[in-house]
DNA sequence: GCGGGTGGTTTCATATAATGAAACAAAATC
DNA sequence: GATTTTGTTTCATTATATGAAACCACCCGC
């Protein structure tokens, strides 16, 4: 049923290792990762010990404990510099963020999840958990929704599968058909609303980023608290937000195809 | 002379290979990549396969090209939610922040290089090239120095020999012996100047942050343009400069030995 | 449309590195 | 001080990576 992961070799499954060693969301000592791991003792340790060497993850003496090491950092920023669509984009969405005073996010879509790639002026009162490298639900979040109904029709079916329907707030999605629905009024209005979905208080307007052969690159919101402004208010922010949408789809594409 | 990484089997191939793409900061194509590899093209070319089929990497169909991957920033937030400062700093340099307003920076000291960790209120004005994962050298920053300073001898000397010396701006070290000197005098005064050494026009003030037993953990500074504070001027903001490295440096000790 | 170069992919016997059971060591815990 | 838990090392076996070479496909000039 699920993806056939045939770990490829060795590497596949020290990254495999990695991803545990994340997922814990704090240091572990050993025997937490051995505990749920398909490897023996000494193979994990070996893992440990290599990825370790690496940088990819940092021990510390003092606790005995593993945690992801700062190697990675540094490849996620040249990720971003290279590989996201952030650098492309800055210019334009903070122009967007100055002239509307409200916080705006940059997202991709990565298998059938939210990836927020940047983000500007949150304001210090309300902070968004959005940061840049941060996951996010796309069944109840305005970029997830609008890059969903653009997306497509294949790679559609398979997201939808991936979504948890976790009810987050009483306005989040339960399941795909209700999305579904949305997705297709969203793909008549050109922008998707995220009405307290995710987080209770905070809701957001969001347009799709295309490439000129109509590929969905990716996303930008204006998000905001509801006592600021309600999905309505957001509304108004409409036009302003389509266009630096297009204008970085044009630049992202111009760059990919030179000439 | 240099280190003799004696390559932990393929895990550690493989992100050598990945560090080649890094490095390159654009994607690259296949044969690119083989130029300046010490692999076959077979080998290089399943390393490749290996590590886009595990996301670490993204090839694009239509030019052929590789670039970094989104796992990578996924990877790095996790990291830097759970093995880096900046969770716990967070809200004392903003508190430093908003008290000075100039941009504050957060970095930790990476195998003799600067790695910044956070950074907040950056005028847009004169973007520094700060970024969270960006790296820079450490004997023309004031984290940079301001961390040197307070390493173990041992750790020091083997810094020293990591510089590069390169002359970024009139003002920068150009050699171990003139950075010592300063490094004795940052001792006694407790902070770090930079005067625009790393970036014309741009100058700072830095403080490092201690653990309770004495180790360097990371280091704070604040940075300004040289038309708005030089060097004396940014000397009104070493007091809170100081208290707020401090505090993050005692925090960061309880939470390490939590009794 | 034809030759030939460049850039990328696959094959396969061989060498090398990963594997994991088990023994071992070192702390914690009783 | 005995016992359990946790972490580390050994070593014969097995699986995996390796890379030379053959192969394929596409582009480019003619």
């Amino acid at each position: 049923m699920n993806k056939v992961v045939q770990s490829d070799g060795t590497v596949g499954k020290a990254l495999e290792v990695l991803d545990a060693v994340a997922s814990y969301g704090r240091p572990v000592r050993f025997s937490d990762v051995l505990a749920d791991s398909p490897y023996p003792k000494a193979t994990l340790y070996r893992f440990l010990q290599t990825l370790t060497n690496q940088k990819m993850l940092e021990y510390d003496d003092q606790t005995g404990t593993y945690s992801l090491g700062i190697r990675l950092m540094r490849l996620a920023h040249a990720a971003w510099r290279t590989a996201s669509l952030a650098p492309i984009a800055r210019p334009h969405i903070e122009a967007l963020a100055t002239q509307v005073g409200e916080a705006v996010h940059l997202a991709q879509l990565d298998d059938g999840q939210v990836l927020f790639v940047d983000k500007l002026r949150a304001t210090d009162r309300f902070e968004t958990l959005a940061q840049v490298g941060k996951v996010a639900p796309a069944y109840c979040t305005g970029v997830g929704k609008a890059m969903l109904a653009f997306v497509a029709p294949k790679r559609l079916q398979i997201a939808l599968q991936q979504q948890s329907y976790f009810q987050y707030t009483k306005a989040t999605h339960g399941s795909a058909d209700s999305l579904n629905r949305e997705l297709d009024q969203i793909r008549i209005d050109g922008v998707a609303f995220d009405r307290e979905e995710h987080e209770q208080g905070i809701n957001s307007i969001a347009a799709p980023i295309l490439s000129h052969s109509g590929r969905v690159i990716g996303a930008i919101s204006i998000a905001s608290a509801t006592n600021r402004f309600d999905a309505d208010g957001l509304l108004q922010f409409k036009d302003a937000l389509l266009e630096t949408a297009r204008n970085v789809g044009d630049e992202a594409t111009s760059w990919q195809f030179p000439s």
